[in-house]
DNA sequence: TATTGTTATACTCTATAACTATA
DNA sequence: TATAGTTATAGAGTATAACAATA
């Protein structure tokens, strides 16, 4: 019923997806204490990291990027304003609206957490050849498209019945 | 777009770290989900993942082997001990300590968690060359040990004299 | 004196629901 | 009527500190 291609004996991929959950439990423990070290959390740094990427952002589309209610928002930016890291101005156009941006402490702090993410891609990645980080970032490719398509609704319908409805 | 093989100047890390990051992202969202599925949360799912594969476990070997502290712990196992999935019982000869134990409901869990995990790597590892899932395996494996020893206190020092004295 | 697990307290992230101001 | 952001409330994970029982 399985056996998609691999032979009777044991194909690699538990092996392989234990070692990519180690490494999201292990990647997520460096950005915890990475980002701690600045007084951030893995959650404000993300918020930092878009405003850097996007320029000045209403929260409603933080939260959309975010995937998090528009409360949750409010509650990490009450935090980054707090801290120096943000600041929020009215919209020019939208009154109900709220613009985010950086802050030049915050323009600061992203600038520091992308120099250690480069320096710790170099240290992660060196000495691997060429054509090992090719067929790596092949596959990786392959794999963070295959869970966003999962996660995006085609995922996972072990038990349908069970499943509280959500098409309310 | 792309070119992979960019320049002699660019390597192509940061492409690949960021996508290192963003599977941590999907996987562990990937994770709270299929887990939320069936009333649990990603700690508790690693409590019981590792009762299942160590047996009988005391609450102290439980806080260093999953590096939280002994009152999370508690709460931790309050909640499973109260969902059914865990039994918490004396310790045999140190009568201080707690052995916590999975129960019949509890190894199910696990079992079936086991069970959707490795039609999940099927799924994600599927039409992949051999080549390439070695390369991919390879490179995966050194990343995770740099990444661990990077933690394990040869990390990041960007800062050292702002680190507070931890040698009391 | 050191260790095991607990109570007490607090902070962050997250969510839903109800509400205000605007569109 | 719908949208943007807030207050109110709640639950889970995490931490430190103080404490009890035991070693």
């Amino acid at each position: 019923m399985k056996s998609l291609h691999n032979a009777p004996g044991a194909p690699p991929f538990p092996e392989v997806l234990e070692r990519l959950f180690e490494l999201a439990a292990v990647l997520g423990g460096a950005m915890d204490r990475g980002t701690a070290e600045r007084g951030l959390t893995r959650a404000r740094a993300t918020v930092l990291w878009y405003l850097h990427r996007e320029g000045p952002t209403t929260q409603r589309a933080l939260s959309d990027i975010l995937r998090v209610t528009p409360r949750n928002v409010t509650g990490l930016l009450d935090g980054l304003q707090g801290s120096g890291h943000v600041t929020r101005s009215p919209h020019p156009t939208d009154r109900r609206a709220t613009l985010v941006s950086l802050t030049e402490q915050g323009q600061a702090t992203v600038n520091r957490l992308r120099g250690e993410y480069q320096g710790l891609g170099a240290r992660l990645f060196d000495g691997v050849p060429d054509g090992d980080l090719d067929a790596f970032s092949r596959v990786l490719h392959q794999v963070v498209d295959r869970l966003q398509y999962l996660a995006s609704g085609a995922g996972t319908p072990v038990d349908d019945s069970a499943a509280p409805r959500t098409d309310t």
